[in-house]
DNA sequence: TGCACGATGAAC
DNA sequence: TTCATCGTGCAC
């Protein structure tokens, strides 16, 4: 497996949010190296992204998102789940990737369709913030062989409030993957 | 210092 | 459809 480099990251949030679709975040603890292929993702773009949390600017919390790139922003949703991202594009920018649903390949007990059940099920909360992705023993790598499969562009779910911003189609994922969090 | 509200998931 | 549960951002 290849691990991804920081220049993967520091490219257009829309693009790189379709291209993490296919490879595998690896997240070595001391109770084994869990492995899960990425399956469905969503783009936050930005400071002028309305549904972002980066839209508040820079504070306390978004800090990491208006990081450097390859870095892991998660923050605690509803007081109850953890949801992790990934930093995109230039430091300053504010925009990341919502990884949504991985398809467990190694190591992972649980379910792992939808964002806060994946963390909860590789034991990622908030502790992870700002840890680096370009490591070795948290990253996202490419498989040796890329596969081949089609991507299905949605809105992203739940940020109806963030007008027309919520119609962008800005979820994507691996048409007919059974690990979906929902059609 | 207080309060409304989630990039969710599970139960009813 | 309801609710758990708490950090965050913003109004007083």
């Amino acid at each position: 497996m290849q691990r991804l480099s920081r220049s993967f990251y520091d490219r257009d949030t829309a693009l790189v949010a379709q291209e993490l679709l296919g490879k595998s975040l690896v997240y070595r603890t001391a109770a084994g190296e869990r492995i899960g292929k990425i399956v469905e993702v969503e783009a936050y773009l930005g400071a002028h992204d309305l549904a972002s949390h980066s839209a508040k600017g820079l504070t306390a919390r978004t800090q990491t998102m208006f990081g450097p790139p390859g870095y892991a922003y998660v923050y605690l949703i509803y007081g109850v789940h953890h949801c992790l991202n990934v930093v995109t594009e230039r430091e300053g920018v504010g925009a990341a990737v919502l990884i949504r649903a991985l398809e467990p390949e190694k190591n992972i007990s649980g379910h792992t369709q939808g964002p806060g059940r994946l963390c909860r099920a590789l034991d990622i909360d908030r502790r992870m913030n700002g840890r680096d992705l370009v490591s070795d023993d948290f990253f996202i790598a490419a498989p040796p062989a890329a596969e081949e499969f089609s991507i299905v562009k949605r809105p992203r779910i739940g940020v109806d409030y963030a007008k027309h911003w919520a119609r962008r189609r800005l979820r994507f994922y691996i048409r007919g993957n059974p690990f979906i969090s929902r059609p």
